[in-house]
Parts: structure tokens; C-alpha cells; sequence
RNA sequence: GGGCGGUUAGCUCAGCGGUAGAGCACUGCUUUCACACGGCAGGGGUCGAUGGUUCGAUCCCAUCACCGCCCA
């Protein structure tokens, strides 16, 4: 092996081994356990979001493999409607063309040739990360199989009346001429104005005053309102107000909604544009004028001279009229939330169009009652609030799209305005034919659904619905969605209404809610902040120049890119180096607490990038001291103290990482990894294994043991470690594993290793226990005393501890070994002893002559009295607690007895730091030596 | 307005009714035959504030402050 860990050699080679080799397909009797993959966007590629979520979903794909499962992670990308059709717009506006010239067969064949050009950059991207899915099931929510399953459901909700085509008012795109779902509106507060108009009275009497931010949308009002209590106004209730402008009559109105406090307490009533108007105008029958075309632009309802208008230039050319007709009473500044669309960032309108419904009230509630009745768990538990909040209060999803790219609604219509759907042409037709005894002509509905609508069927489409495949059989209900809180609304709760309304069961039976990966500062990630990281350039590394010109080419607003040079050069002024994606698995995974926001420090990265170092040469350590022996490793063996704790300890470390996969705590599972590999097998058992190992005289069945434990341990812990970090574990398996007596092509395939093979040694633990505390007692002194670990020093012992003159007396050379000890006796006192440097640890006093160490007696009186001092503080809050005498009659008597336990001991640490800081007070400093 | 998070070492975060933890950063020692991407030792925190429950609160409860998210 070589002598440092390069990650770029062995990756790709090890993913195309295993893909060849088919390893990824669900094999075997065992349970079935199944993932569905959120699918990305086929066009887009995945961000440190996605690398996030792929490494805790590969990691469980992974245990459940190796622990004999069926497991399928269900690979797939989305279509994305809205985002890809801009995509291919925004290239045609390049060329000069747009859309329309196309036409739609052509323009939809181009989105064709982009998705083929562009969407194999996620599939490479999830290759380098590792991810054991079953490419031979990777499926396009446009693929054939997947679009049947999206007409079969149109049309059966369709039959049932929970699909309805209806004119509302929608949230209208006026830029990308297509209406919107509630969830795609995102409302900022934007300062504006609030004009207050005057309005005068038919009769002549006066006028109102009404506040409006929109004194554009006036030229549709139909009404005036005002709170039916309000005194100011109830006496003008029936009355009638002249519309300017529109010169139209207008009544007035009493509606509770109509907050008398706000503005004059007068609000103009514009049904069909705006959605709290539109509520009223239902509510009294008023008419709806529509004053607005599709981009947003006064139509033919208004007067001639505003005609054509943008929106926003008629708002100043209404205002400038009222103003020269004296109308205008004020204009104050407000705040006020704007509806923008969520990709296109334009201003939305409500308007009133024909758009398609999924009644969704009928497919909620059964959806409701699943998490209630916990068929369906969220983990953490509390998103549970969250989805019950929105279900609760849920709308009619507006389903309909005006864009090209996309599932076509599955409607026809013939002349008369008859409308059928059906799951294909033919079946319109004769629909139609039994109709009108006929054959009439029949075109399609324009539009195409919402791209949500086929993602909600994504957990049973994908397996092959509506046909009841084996697949479906086996896989459905699926194991565990994994996810982001930001879909639990889009994604999440369709999923589960459209799996139990179309498979009567949960799509899947647990959530897991993993938190949104922000940057160092905790902003999120976005390409408009220059913030972003590639998650390959932490596998591969990138240079400064490279990172800088990524993150600031293609910009929406190119005015931040100095900004972002600047901001990129300063926080990786060397780039960023190469850490391998088992490092960056092991970072996502020690990141994936249960907070819901995760940033992404590189310090940490460094740090598991180090580990796979750690276990890459830990790894060299054991095969440069087990190969050579690989015929003999067979043989009898016996094994020592330190064979028996390290099992012990992996054991107990597979009990802590099995019990926090279960529960999604990939945090503590990885630490208890990090914390067994480097701190048990690393820093302790290889050091002991060298005396054995170094000793001419020790015999070979112990050897045998040693080495048996070093190739045993270490391949064990590579199975423990190979869900998070597959390609290092592999790469060294493939040399450790046949060596441990294991058989077969891969370590993914292999059985996960159990606890119940590895049961803690008591006796062997409280052997090694003696171990390092002499061990670490006299690195303490030599740490404090700044006396390198060469020199050797005589050590004694004193101890009351039962079993320490045994484990001396078995593991003395050892313990001299490692500690570079000159020689260990048990003393009953220190009376005998040259004065000492001592250590106290967990009850055991380890004493080393001062004078083999330091010429200088005071540096240890010191370091004693620091000590002493810290002891003595500790003894006195134990004191104050015993002093307390409702303390001693209330707590439990193993707490009360503790503490006086702990107050025995540090008198017993007292006493022989005074002893000691005496005895070191009467040695004069020695004498430079001759 | 409603709902939900967060506030613990310089930084990023675990934890938890009974002696405050990790990684990184920092200081000193160490270039010995797995690893300097290493080893050893050390310094550093009145656990956001106030009140309550309790023998005992960083932890439970209430209020408040600040930061943030979602819904209306």
C-alpha cells in the first residue's frame, strides 16, 4: 500500500467494479427495503443539498445490503416543467428566436435534445458519490411508463369529480404566461405607496376616500366596502359611488372584512383582481371585470386612453389623472408583501382563467389520518406540526400549467366546448362518438400539469403502476423517504394523498427530515449569492482561478461578481484541496444532526479527510505485520488481554452505531465509528500489539493471536465503517478481507458486522483500565514537565484496586513498553521512594523519581500545587453539598454516598500532593551535571 | 397574527436532572521502524436573561431578549 491515502486513484476504478458486477440490484430472500430517490431535476445538477441527502440514503441502502435485505435504491430524475422549459427559452432568446417561432412539436423536441445533452451530469455526479443504486430501474417522469401512470390517475380523479376544470382567480405568471400553484408564490414586503382616491358620491353629496396600493386595478372595481359597523360610513350603505375615470356606477357595500382602522376604513372592491376582492364579489354577487391581459397589460375593458398599457405604467397615468381631477387626497409610503413568482421573480397577478382542480379536501383527510394514526412517522417527530398545519388549511390544487414542456392534460374538447378525458385519443373519440352518434373533431387541452403532479406518484409509478408488477408487490410500501423540510408541502404531502387514494396504503412509512446545508456563515446556498459549492470539487478539488470563474460566470445580476471574487478569494485563497468523497460522506454524515440547519464548516471535512488517512495507514500497520504471515494466520492461536478488550470494544461500538442508525442519528453513529477507530484500534491496540509483535521471545500462539486480532478487528470495523465510507473500506477489504478468512468479490456484499460475535470482556477491561492509567499517568507527567517521551524513567505503583497485581504482573512489559517505562513495581508507600513526580488517575497513584526526569524540583511543585488546588476546589463543592442537610435526606443515598466518596478520595489526592510537595521542597535543585 | 426551530469553549456542533463534551483553532513537548493528514500533554465555558419546580437545573416549566424558518 501506499504511504498516504489518495481517494482519486481508487474511486471511479471501484464504482464501474461494482456497477458492472450488477451489485446494486435488490438480491436474495431477504426483506425487502426500499428508497426512493427525490429526483432531481434531469437538467440540473445536484448541490451539497443533494450530496447531503444521497450519502444518507446510500449509507442505510447500504446496511441494509450487508445486513441481507432486498434493497433497492430507486434511481430517477424529474422533468421539472417550468425550470427546463426557461432553461431552453433563454437559449433560444440567445439565438434570437423564441419559443413561439419554433412551435410547440419543435420547441418540445429541443427540450428533448437538452435533456439528453445536459442530463447525464447528474448520473455522472452520483456515480463519484458513490450511490448503490440499481441504474437498471432508472426512470424519467416523462418516460412512457410513468406518463400512463399520470393519465390513469387524471382520469380516474377526473371520474371521481375530484379533478374539476373551473375559471378562478389564479396566481398568474404574466412573464411566463402560466398559472401558479399557491405553493410557487413566494411574498416579500416591498415598499410602495398607498394612494388614497376620492370617490365621488352618485348623488352628489361628497365622496369616500379608499386607500389602495393598486390604483391601476380601479378601472375593474365593482364596488365600495366598508365595515357594516362603522358609523362613519353606515348611513352610506345602498348608496352608489361614480367610478372616475371608468365613469361607472359602483355601490357601496358593508362586508366584516373591511378593517375600519386601516386607511380611511373604505376599501375599492376589485373581484377579479385580487383574491380577498374576489371573496366578497361571490359573497354579493358582484360582477367581475377582468381589466388585464395575459402579460399584465390593461385590456379593452378599460377606457381607450388606458388601453395597452403595462400594468405599471397605467398605475401612473391613472394616478396622474385623479391628481389633475382634484381625486387625489394623498400618497403615504407603504410596505407591502409583493407576490412574486418563485422562478420567474415577476410580479403575479391574480387573474381569472380557466384552469384545471384537484379537489383535494376528499384525498387529504385519509392523509391526515395516516401520520395521526402513525401508519406514517416523521423523524424528528415535530414536522409532523408542520404537515398537519398545512393539511389542515388546505386549498384546491390548481394542477393546469401553460407551458409546453410537460405531461399534456389529458382533456379534449369538440366544438361545442364538450369536454372528455380519457387516457388516450382513441379513448376520447369514442367517448365523444357514443356522445354525439359521431365522429366529431376533438382537440386537445393546451396545457400541461404541474410537474409536482407526476412526482406525486413517484413512489408507486416508478415500480411499474398501474400494472401490478412484482416490483410493486415487493417494494411498496416503501422503507424511508428521505428529504428536505422545504418539499414537505410540494412533494411530501402529495405523495402520501396519491399513494393511498391509487395503492389504498403509505407510500412509504417513515420520513426522514434532514436539516438544509448553509454555508459557513449559515446563508444558504445559491448560485445569486456566488455561495455555492460543487460537492465534486470537495471530492477533486479546484483552484482558486477555476472556483472563482464558477461561481461568477452566468449570473442573474452581474454586478455582484466582484463581490463574490472577492468574498471566494478570501475565504480560499489556495482553492480548495482534494478530500475525497469517503471524507465527504463522513462529514455529511457527523453534520446530519436533527437541527434543521447544517453549515458546512471545511474544518471538519479536513478532519474526516484526515481519519481515512488514520485508517489507510492503521490499515499499512496491520498488513505489513500480517501478510507475510498469511499462511500461519490459521494456526492455534492464544489470545491476550488486549485481544480480548478490542473485540469487547468493537462490540460495544457496533451496539452504539446499530442503535443510531435506527433512530437517523447518523451523527452519533459516525462518532462512535471515529471514536472506536481512532481512539481504541489506533491509539491503544496497535500500540499494543507492537511489544507482542517486536518480543523475539514471545511464543507463537500469542504472535498467532495478535495478528489473528489485528487482521479480525480491522476487518470488521472496515464492514462497520463501509455504509459511510465505501470506496477506502473496499480498496483495503479487497487486501484484509481474504486475509480474515472472509470470502467473496466485494465488501458490500458482505454481512454487517454483529455485536453478539464481540461481547465486552470484563476482565480484560479492567486489566487494560490498569493499563492506561499507569500509561497515562506517566504521559502526564512527562506532558507537564515538557520531558520528551525518550526518557526513560523507573515507575511505581500504589493502588487499593482489587486485580491490579494481576494485570501488573500480566501486562508489566507491555505497560513498560508503551510507556517507556524503565521498570513497574506495586509499592504499599512512597516513604521508601526518592521523591516523585506523581499522577493521580481514577484512584491509582502513579510515582516516577522527579530526578530521572527534571534537574529541577520546583517545576513539579508547581504542576503539583495547580493540582493541589484544582482538587481542593473539587472537594469543597462536594463539601457544600453534604453540608446540605436536604440534600443528604432527599437525594438518593447511592448519590449522597458518592459524594462522600469522592470527598475520601480527593483527601486521599491531598494528602499525597502535600506528601509529595514536601518532600520535593527539601531536595536542593541538583547540581549542573559534571 | 398563528406555528416551529435555535441561543453550550475563539469557530462548527453534540449532550443532558446529580463532576460540562467532540472536531477544528490555540500553547508546549515530540520528527521512534502505520500515519506530521501523525503522537503526547495542556489552556479555554457563571451552557442567552429572569423567575419557578426540585435536596440539586445547562437540562423540566413560565416569561423575556436576540437570530431564523414556515403559514396567513
Amino acid at each position: 500500500m501506499d504511504k498516504s491515502y489518495s481517494p482519486r486513484d481508487i474511486e471511479s476504478r471501484l464504482y464501474s467494479t461494482w456497477e458492472a458486477a450488477g451489485w446494486f440490484a435488490p438480491s436474495g430472500d431477504g426483506a425487502p427495503y426500499c428508497i426512493m430517490i427525490p429526483p432531481p431535476n434531469v437538467t440540473g445538477t445536484l448541490h451539497m443539498g443533494h450530496a447531503f441527502q444521497h450519502t444518507l440514503m446510500d449509507a442505510l441502502t447500504r446496511l441494509h445490503r450487508m445486513d441481507g435485505d432486498a434493497a433497492l435504491w430507486q434511481p430517477g430524475t424529474d422533468h421539472a416543467g417550468i425550470a427546463t422549459q426557461m432553461v431552453v427559452e433563454r437559449q433560444l432568446n440567445a439565438e434570437g428566436r423564441s419559443r413561439q417561432d419554433l412551435g410547440r412539436d419543435a420547441f418540445v423536441e429541443r427540450v428533448w435534445q437538452w435533456k439528453a445533452q445536459s442530463g447525464g451530469t447528474i448520473n455522472r455526479q452520483m456515480r463519484r458519490l458513490g450511490d448503490s443504486v440499481d441504474w437498471t430501474r432508472d426512470r424519467f417522469t416523462m418516460d412512457e411508463g410513468l406518463s400512463a401512470a399520470v393519465a390513469e390517475v387524471f382520469v380516474r380523479l377526473h371520474e371521481e369529480g375530484l379533478i374539476y376544470r373551473g375559471q378562478r382567480l389564479v396566481n398568474w405568471d404574466p412573464v411566463l404566461h402560466t398559472a401558479l400553484s399557491d405553493l410557487e408564490v413566494v411574498s416579500e414586503p416591498e415598499s410602495g405607496n398607498l394612494w388614497h382616491l376620492r370617490y365621488p358620491l352618485a348623488d352628489g353629496s361628497g365622496h369616500l376616500t379608499v386607500a389602495t396600493p393598486r390604483p391601476e386595478t380601479m378601472l375593474g372595481d365593482t364596488a365600495v366596502a366598508v365595515h357594516p359597523e362603522d358609523a362613519r360610513y353606515r348611513h352610506l350603505v345602498g348608496k352608489q359611488v361614480r367610478l372616475p375615470l371608468a365613469d361607472r356606477l359602483v355601490p357601496i357595500i358593508a362586508d366584516d372584512y373591511v378593517d375600519p382602522a386601516f386607511g380611511s376604513g373604505c376599501v375599492k372592491i376589485t373581484p377579479a383582481h385580487d383574491f380577498n376582492d374576489y371573496e366578497i364579489g361571490k359573497r354579493h354577487g358582484l360582477p367581475m371585470i377582468n381589466v388585464l391581459t395575459a402579460d399584465a397589460a390593461m385590456n379593452d375593458a378599460v377606457p381607450a386612453d388606458y388601453r395597452g398599457l403595462d400594468r405599471f405604467e397605467a398605475r401612473k397615468r391613472v394616478v396622474a389623472d385623479l391628481e389633475a381631477a382634484g381625486l387625489l387626497e394623498k400618497t403615504d409610503p407603504h410596505t407591502l408583501p409583493v407576490p412574486r413568482g418563485d422562478r420567474s421573480g415577476a410580479v403575479l397577478e391574480p387573474w381569472l382563467t380557466d384552469q384545471w382542480y384537484v379537489r383535494i379536501a376528499p384525498l387529504a383527510a385519509p392523509a391526515i389520518q395516516a401520520v395521526e394514526d402513525g401508519s406514517i412517522r416523521f423523524i424528528p417527530d415535530n414536522w409532523a406540526k408542520t404537515y398537519f398545519q398545512w393539511m389542515r388549511n388546505i386549498q384546491d390544487w390548481c394542477i393546469s400549467r401553460q407551458l409546453w414542456w410537460g405531461h399534456r392534460i389529458p382533456a379534449w374538447y369538440d366544438d361545442d366546448g364538450n369536454v372528455f378525458v380519457a387516457r388516450s385519443e382513441s379513448e376520447a373519440h369514442a367517448q365523444a362518438r357514443a356522445k354525439h352518434g359521431r365522429k366529431t373533431a376533438l382537440r386537445r387541452d393546451e396545457d400541461v400539469l404541474d410537474t409536482w403532479f407526476s412526482s406525486a406518484l413517484w413512489p408507486f409509478s416508478t415500480l411499474g403502476w398501474p400494472e401490478p408488477t412484482p416490483e410493486l408487490a415487493k417494494f411498496y410500501p416503501t422503507s424511508v423517504l428521505v428529504t428536505g423540510f422545504d418539499i414537505i408541502f410540494f412533494w411530501v404531502a402529495r405523495m402520501i394523498m396519491m399513494g393511498l387514494k391509487f395503492t389504498g396504503e403509505v407510500p412509504f412509512r417513515e420520513v426522514y427530515i434532514t436539516g438544509l446545508i448553509r454555508d459557513e456563515h449559515g446563508n444558504k446556498m445559491s448560485k445569486s449569492k456566488g455561495n455555492i459549492i460543487d460537492p465534486l470539487d470537495l471530492i477533486d478539488g479546484i483552484d482558486l482561478e477555476s472556483l472563482v470563474a464558477k461561481r461568477t460566470s452566468g449570473l442573474m445580476q452581474p454586478q455582484m461578481k466582484s463581490a463574490i471574487e472577492k468574498a471566494t478569494r478570501k475565504q480560499f485563497p489556495q482553492g480548495i484541496p482534494a478530500y475525497g468523497t469517503d471524507a465527504l460522506r463522513f462529514t455529511f454524515a457527523a453534520l446530519a444532526t436533527m437541527g434543521r440547519d447544517i453549515r458546512f464548516d471545511l474544518g471538519r471535512i479536513e478532519g474526516y479527510r484526515n481519519f481515512c488517512n488514520k485508517l489507510w495507514n492503521a490499515s499499512r500497520y496491520v498488513l505489513m505485520n500480517t501478510e507475510e504471515f498469511a499462511a500461519d494466520l490459521q494456526g492455534e492461536c492464544a489470545h491476550g488481554v488486549a485481544d480480548r478488550w478490542i473485540r469487547g470494544r468493537l462490540g460495544r461500538a457496533l451496539v452504539a452505531v446499530r442503535e443510531n442508525f435506527a433512530t437517523y442519528r447518523f451523527d452519533l453513529a459516525a462518532q462512535a465509528m471515529y471514536e472506536f477507530v481512532w481512539y481504541e484500534f489506533c491509539d491503544w491496540y496497535l500500540e499494543l500489539s507492537k511489544p507482542v509483535l517486536q518480543a523475539p521471545d514471545a511464543p507463537a500462539q500469542v504472535k498467532r493471536g495478535t495478528r489473528r486480532t489485528l487482521v479480525e478487528v480491522l476487518e470488521a470495523s472496515l464492514r462497520m465503517l463501509h455504509p459511510l465510507m465505501p470506496f477506502i473500506t473496499e480498496e483495503i477489504w479487497q487486501k484484509v478481507g481474504p486475509l480474515a478468512g472472509r470470502r467473496g468479490p466485494t465488501i458490500m456484499r458482505q454481512p454487517y458486522p454483529a455485536a453478539s460475535d464481540l461481547a465486552a470482556d470484563a476482565d480484560a477491561e479492567r486489566q487494560v483500565a490498569l493499563l492506561q492509567a499507569v500509561v497515562l499517568g506517566i504521559r502526564q507527567i512527562r506532558g507537564e514537565l515538557d520531558v520528551p517521551h525518550s526518557r526513560a524513567t523507573p515507575v511505581y505503583l500504589r493502588t487499593d484496586r482489587a486485580g491490579d497485581a494481576d494485570a501488573v504482573a500480566a501486562l508489566g512489559s507491555t505497560i513498560a513498553r508503551v510507556g517507556n517505562l524503565e521498570s513497574l513495581a506495586i509499592v504499599a508507600s512512597e516513604s521508601d521512594l526518592p521523591p516523585c513526580a506523581i499522577a493521580i488517575i481514577d484512584g491509582r497513584t502513579i510515582l516516577a523519581p522527579f530526578a530521572r526526569l527534571v534537574d529541577d524540583p520546583s517545576a513539579e511543585i508547581a504542576r503539583l500545587e495547580k493540582r493541589r488546588a484544582r482538587a481542593g476546589q473539587d472537594r469543597d463543592k462536594s463539601v457544600a453539598k453534604l453540608a446540605n442537610e436536604s440534600f443528604v435526606a432527599n437525594a438518593p443515598p447511592e448519590v449522597v454516598a458518592k459524594e462522600r466518596e469522592r470527598i475520601a478520595e480527593f483527601d486521599r489526592q491531598l494528602a499525597q500532593l502535600a506528601e509529595q510537595m514536601r518532600r520535593l521542597a527539601a531536595v536542593r535543585p541538583a547540581e549542573p551535571a559534571a
